[in-house]
DNA sequence: TATTGACTTGGAGCTAACTCTAAGTGATAA
DNA sequence: TTATCACTTAGAGTTAGCTCCAAGTCAATA
């Protein structure tokens, strides 16, 4: 697969993905013999694994350490456990927050639409 | 309200909070005689309010135009609730992602448990 | 009265995560 | 064989959202 396959497949510009494979986010990805990226299976698990987890709003930092602790093998799985708890524990409260925050936009949306349909007349709105 | 008391109530910096007001992200705080924010409650719920949509990740510039359409009244009620809309699906989106990741992670944490206590030897990982 | 310490301002500086540029290579179409 | 086009690299530039700095003011304390 070229990097524009990869592009398209998982919505990651070029240069992104190239990034990744310069910071190490990814493993280095095989060539052909004229020097050009030809992604296999593999390359694409990592991309799609990482995508997921950015998306999601993990730091590159992060991922870059849980890679480097991958690579070590079985002796870093307390330490990789440990930082995947730590994300995910980032990542209850980012929900928390944005369920708190969903609540709020659904009462004022309501209230907008209250105000538009004219069910109600009085209206004096905080923030 | 003093901008330290205010600082700590929402766990915001006083750059933070001056940077705000600055941006207009909450309306001109009151000052005394000699030229000190005094906060008072309209002030602290606008705070609270922007803190909120910060926190679920709603970008400051949209934060700056609903804050413009809200000063400008009730004429601009649909206008404010089509951007709300707008956010919501955004957040709807994020809560998705996150709900993906955290299934992963939850998964990974899971193995690697499984892995520290003995329960599972083999041990062929995929990112 | 001198000093401390919290505040004020405008504006410069910083970090994360891309995003773009320039200069170059190699395979294919005209 | 010339031109086109997708790719390569290293490294510079951009954006959002703060964060810090310098110089100054003011009220309260030693």
């Amino acid at each position: 697969m070229t990097i524009a396959e990869v592009s398209k497949k998982y919505n990651l510009t070029q240069d992104t993905i190239r990034y990744y494979e310069k910071e190490g986010l990814i493993p280095r990805v095989p060539r052909t013999e004229s020097g050009i990226r030809n992604f296999d299976e593999n390359s694409c698990n990592w991309i799609e694994f990482i995508k997921c987890m950015r998306d999601a709003g993990l730091e590159i930092e992060v991922l870059k350490e849980y890679v480097r602790l991958f690579w070590q093998g079985k002796n870093t799985v307390t330490e990789r456990k440990q930082l995947l708890e730590k994300q995910r524990n980032k990542l209850l409260e980012k929900q928390k927050n944005i369920n708190e925050t969903l609540e709020r936009l659904n009462y004022k949306i309501n209230l907008y639409d209250e105000i538009e349909k004219g069910i109600r007349k009085d209206f004096t709105e905080k923030p």
